[in-house]
DNA sequence: CTCATTTGACCTCT
DNA sequence: AGAGGTCAAATGAG
């Protein structure tokens, strides 16, 4: 395992040189060229060990997070709605396995491959896009909305129609409080509130918390469906930009070779995307002190309200509190990158903490 | 004090 | 004109 340790580190070296060279190798494809190829195959190869080592004896999923819905069914008949969840708590959680156990090489691989237009096709996931039919995305220039804006004293309103829209339909949280949307990674600000005609429940808009700092475009819609209350449709707007800001906190990487939108159609919800630039990937794999797993600022951003952080259960997030919410708290709240609740789920996590206490940054 | 939510008003689109 | 989307003041929590 040393081994393959080393080689990732020293693919993520060689990512950095690369990053680091760019602006004078950028006249030199071919030079560019051999060097990516390096990466990948110092990856590939990585990958190929860390696939055997799972095979192995390594990976250890928890048996109920991890086993098939279905089989969970056959086993305790378990209500169907419940069983959704888990479905897609199973894929969030999976995630956050792979998160921190670190197995970087498949994500970098995959961020590698990504950036010079190749692509790592990930397994199935639980949700499916319904409809992502607007190809026609264009930036909306705050400028000007292209309409009332002869309006001097009234800013104009800018509407986000050309914005790509994807819709996904997400169970609500079985257990807490219900009238809330999953958790899902990004931290999200409430603008306003909609009766909607024919609906029996109001729209709630969203759009990113980040949306001033570094102008992130990103929104979301989210209503409960009128006829299964226990599901939302969520409708979003606009990619995550707040992450790849120089100045933007630092968001942990992504499940291997997810990307934000892949994320987003596995869990019904956005991660933090796969599009964190190399070089704060890089960083975070090296950390400045070293450590696999994370900065010290990576993950306090994740959890105190960065791009990574929840908040729209931050205030929700208040009521009862409900035992058995801890392990559901863990799944949807992957972006607090709680650590109480990570150890919860996934206790060999908190022994290897322990083991290696240089990881915890002080 | 800062930041998030609420909510009525306003704006845009059809 | 009406519906949907956004703004921004008021309010409240931490």
């Amino acid at each position: 395992m040393d081994g393959t340790i080393s080689l990732i580190l020293h693919g993520c070296k060689l990512a950095k040189d690369l990053e680091l060279n760019l602006a004078n190798s950028a006249t030199q494809p071919e030079t560019l060229s051999r060097s990516c190829e390096e990466i990948i195959r110092v990856f590939a190869n990585a990958k190929e060990r860390l696939h055997v080592h799972q095979l192995g004896t390594t990976f250890y999923p928890h048996p109920m997070l991890f086993r098939e819905p279905q089989d969970l069914q056959q086993q305790q008949n378990i209500d169907p709605i419940l069983q959704e969840w888990l479905g897609t708590s199973c894929t969030s959680a999976e995630t956050l396995f792979h998160q921190t156990q670190g197995v970087m090489a498949e994500s970098a691989l995959g961020l590698i491959e990504s950036k010079i237009g190749g692509g790592i096709q990930m397994g199935s996931g639980g949700l499916a896009i319904e409809s992502g039919s607007r190809s026609d995305v264009q930036a909306v220039d705050a400028s000007d909305s292209g309409r009332g804006s002869s309006s001097s004293s009234k800013r104009p309103r800018i509407r986000n129609d050309d914005a790509e829209k994807r819709t996904v339909r997400v169970p609500a949280q079985q257990f807490g409080n219900t009238e809330i949307p999953p958790e899902d990674g990004f931290s999200w600000r409430k603008y306003g509130q909609k009766e909607i005609l024919g609906s029996k429940f109001p729209r709630a808009y969203y759009r990113c918390t980040n949306q001033n700092l570094y102008h992130c475009p990103a929104k979301k819609q989210v209503q409960r469906l009128d006829d299964d209350p226990y599901r939302f449709e969520v409708v979003y707007r606009g990619e995550h930009t707040c992450h790849l800001s120089a100045t933007a906190p630092a968001a942990p990487p992504p499940a291997p070779g997810i990307t934000q939108e892949m994320a987003q159609t596995m869990i019904g919800q956005p991660q933090p995307s796969a599009a964190t630039s190399l070089g704060r990937w890089v960083e975070f794999c090296l950390g400045p002190g070293g450590g696999a797993g994370g900065s010290s600022s990576s993950m306090a951003a994740g959890s105190s309200g960065g791009a990574a952080g929840p908040s729209t259960a931050g205030r929700y997030g208040k009521e009862a509190d409900y035992p058995i919410t801890d392990m559901a708290d863990a799944m949807f709240n992957s972006g607090s990158s709680s650590t109480n609740s990570m150890e919860l789920i996934f206790p060999s996590i908190s022994e290897e903490k322990r083991d290696r206490p240089s990881d915890k940054n002080n």
